[in-house]
DNA sequence: GTAGGGTTAG
């Protein structure tokens, strides 16, 4: 930061001479009672007024006034302030300043301050606030607060501590607001020692004191330290329980988060805007539909539904929870959309499998003018890429720099790699891979592994993994991967080298596991569950379903289990698979037509897909399969990703 | 005048 803290924290200087000729004569002129007021008079003063844009056409405007005997308060003065703030004609708007009577001088810079601290250039604020301090203006509590809000936004710690040091000097030390201002601009810049030493200090604190650690400490990971204090405070806010629930969100436990919001209903709190989109967001993650459902209800009544960060919100936990109808009606209901709006909706019809809608949404929105960021373009990769649309996606990956100077993140490069890697173009995209001008993370390399086991490529897949296991070698997926490319190629000796490799390093196998909620009751199933409680009565329900889908063709294909045994056991294996129990168990307990909607950690094996097409025939159900990547919509023997996974 | 919110590749 180039900022002398001198000027922040010296004696202030002395008032620099006026400049005698600059300075203004109001009142000299007396406008003439006879002339009646003339179209020009308004005209001049409702367009220059508001347009000035330097000190020359300052003082064009400010002799008019005089000349009219126009009130001199009637110039916008934080305008006049700001305008004079960095050129030399900084007394002249003092002079300005000083012959208006029912207004303290340091009220017009505060407003001046207040647009500066919160527009794009927080800098300005702190330097007005020196050039304040050098000509001997005193501030006032609300100055202070503003340049702390700048230094905050600039995550100034030394600049802000030195302010800090002006407050304490002008006696501003118990004011509640300021001091509030100076927690969270230590919080904001990292320095969460200095936030809770000076919150520690503090005589009186309010919610807010508290709501600013709390939330601080929520994006930093500290939840344990949040939850203390929140548990400590004596009056909480709804901002306090929309803060803890928004940071389990954040830190990946929307369990938690929706536990908090339980009982936040039962405390008697009303959950605000910012609240429904925390929980909305918990209920995406976890797939909660029910609950999703009822907030989106409360939203209504509550008319959050004007609001679009709600609606973005809501549109993208009904994606994630399989209701993508239920999300195009949201988004069509919308009075106002932003890019983030369209974003979302072309990246959940991309996880839907529906590329080509995706595709023509987003057509939609650069012909009404709407520009595309780097989120839209990766929704659109990944529908690219869903769909082996390789053209499209070429196409769009060229454009994104050439048409709209957005410069591909990882993330792009991932999706044109899993877009040439499904399609079979291993060579080009390891190529493509190579030539990247970013590292290439695990997510990269593993787009092009999957590549290797759909095209069954062993040596390149050999070659892949050597990355990846330099990468991330505990991460069990690459390896299971592995595993099944030399399974599917019969070469078993290898398969077994890379499971003994496994045990060696400790890395297990993640069990599968999948979720479907009946009448708000969730149930969990994990791979070779005996232990459900019902577990015989669903053995029995897949026994009577495995009868149904043989005849229709059903090949069970025992070469996704990797486990050494016979081909009895591997049967045994392959039909405990956490989605056929979990399917067993939903059919059994739901009634007739009823759709099917499961939520699995893994995602969705050959044998497991095939089977569910039959299933969604056989018991006439549209059975709807969130993986980890994308949704399966089964329905009439068929799959929503065409087989194209 | 102080605190909190939306989309993200395998």
């Amino acid at each position: 930061m180039l900022l002398s803290m001198s000027s922040l924290q010296n004696p202030p200087l002395p008032h620099q001479p006026h400049h005698k000729n600059k300075s203004p004569q109001p009142n000299k002129s007396k406008s003439n009672p006879l002339t009646p007021p003339s179209p020009f008079k308004e005209t001049l003063h409702t367009k220059l007024l508001y347009t000035f844009n330097s000190p020359s056409q300052l003082k064009q405007i400010h002799t008019h006034i005089l000349k009219t005997n126009t009130q001199l308060s009637c110039l916008p003065l934080s305008r006049v302030a700001l305008v004079c703030a960095f050129s030399p004609e900084f007394d002249y708007a003092r002079n300005i300043f000083a012959r208006i009577k029912d207004r303290p001088e340091i009220i017009i810079w505060n407003s001046c301050l207040h647009s500066l601290a919160e527009g794009d250039s927080p800098l300005d604020a702190i330097l007005l606030f020196c050039r304040l301090r050098q000509v001997s203006l005193l501030p006032d509590t609300f100055t202070c607060s503003f340049v702390v809000k700048a230094c905050s936004r600039l995550s100034e710690n030394s600049v802000g501590r030195a302010v800090h040091g002006v407050v304490e000097k002008l006696g501003f030390g118990s004011d509640l607001f300021l001091l509030n201002t100076i927690v969270h601009m230590y919080a904001c810049c990292g320095n969460m020692d200095g936030a809770r030493l000076l919150f520690d200090k503090m005589s009186r604190r309010d919610a807010v004191t508290w709501n600013i650690l709390i939330t601080q400490l929520t994006k930093l990971g500290g939840m344990e330290v949040a939850h203390e204090l929140f548990d400590e405070m004596p009056d909480r806010s709804v901002t306090s329980w929309t803060a803890m629930i928004a940071g389990y969100v954040q830190c990946g436990k929307p369990g938690e988060a929706i536990k908090l919001f339980r009982e936040m209903e039962e405390a008697g709190a009303k959950p605000n805007e910012v609240t429904v989109v925390a929980v909305l967001a918990a209920c995406a993650d976890l797939g909660a539909l029910d609950l999703g459902k009822r907030v989106h209800e409360y939203s209504d009544c509550s008319g959050y539904r004007k609001n679009v960060r709600v609606c973005n919100t809501l549109i993208d936990m009904y994606i994630k929870c399989g209701c993508l109808e239920v999300a195009q009606k949201v988004f069509n209901e919308m009075q106002e959309r932003t890019v983030v709006s369209w974003s979302v909706m072309i990246g959940g019809l991309a996880m839907h499998g529906r590329g080509e809608e995706a595709l023509g949404l987003f057509s939609t929105m650069t012909r009404m003018g709407l520009r595309p960021n780097s989120v839209t373009f990766i929704g659109l990769l990944h529908a690219c890429s869903h769909m082996g649309l390789l053209n499209e996606g070429r196409r769009y990956f060229a454009s994104m720099t050439r048409d709209y100077n957005i410069i591909p993140q990882i993330e792009h490069y991932g999706c044109m790699v899993d877009l040439l890697s499904r399609a079979g173009l291993l060579q080009e995209a390891h190529e493509f891979i190579k030539n990247m001008p970013i590292k290439p993370n695990g997510v990269v390399w593993g787009a092009l592994l999957g590549g290797c086991r759909v095209h069954k490529n062993v040596e390149m897949g050999e070659e892949v993994i050597k990355h990846l296991l330099e990468l991330d070698p505990l991460n069990d997926g690459y390896y299971v991967v592995l595993s099944n490319i030399y399974a599917e190629a019969e070469q078993w000796e290898d398969a077994a080298k890379v499971r003994r490799l496994m045990r060696d390093r400790g890395v297990k196998k993640t069990p599968g596991c999948s979720l479907i909620t009946i009448n708000g009751v969730t149930h969990e199933f994990v791979a070779g569950d005996g232990d459900h409680p019902r577990a015989k009565e669903i053995y029995e329900r897949w026994e009577v379903l495995l009868e149904q889908l043989k005849p229709r063709g059903y090949v069970p294909d025992t070469s996704v289990v990797l486990l050494d045994m016979d081909e009895d056991e591997k049967l045994n294996v392959l039909y405990r698979h956490s989605e056929k129990l979990a399917v067993s168990f939903g059919l059994m307990n739901t009634p007739h037509g009823a759709p099917l909607r499961i939520m699995k950690n893994l995602r969705v094996c050959g044998d497991c897909h095939a089977a569910l097409k039959l299933i969604s025939e056989i018991s006439n159900r549209q059975i709807v399969v969130r993986d980890r990547n994308r949704f399966h919509c089964f329905e009439d023997g068929s799959c929503s990703c065409k087989d194209y996974w």
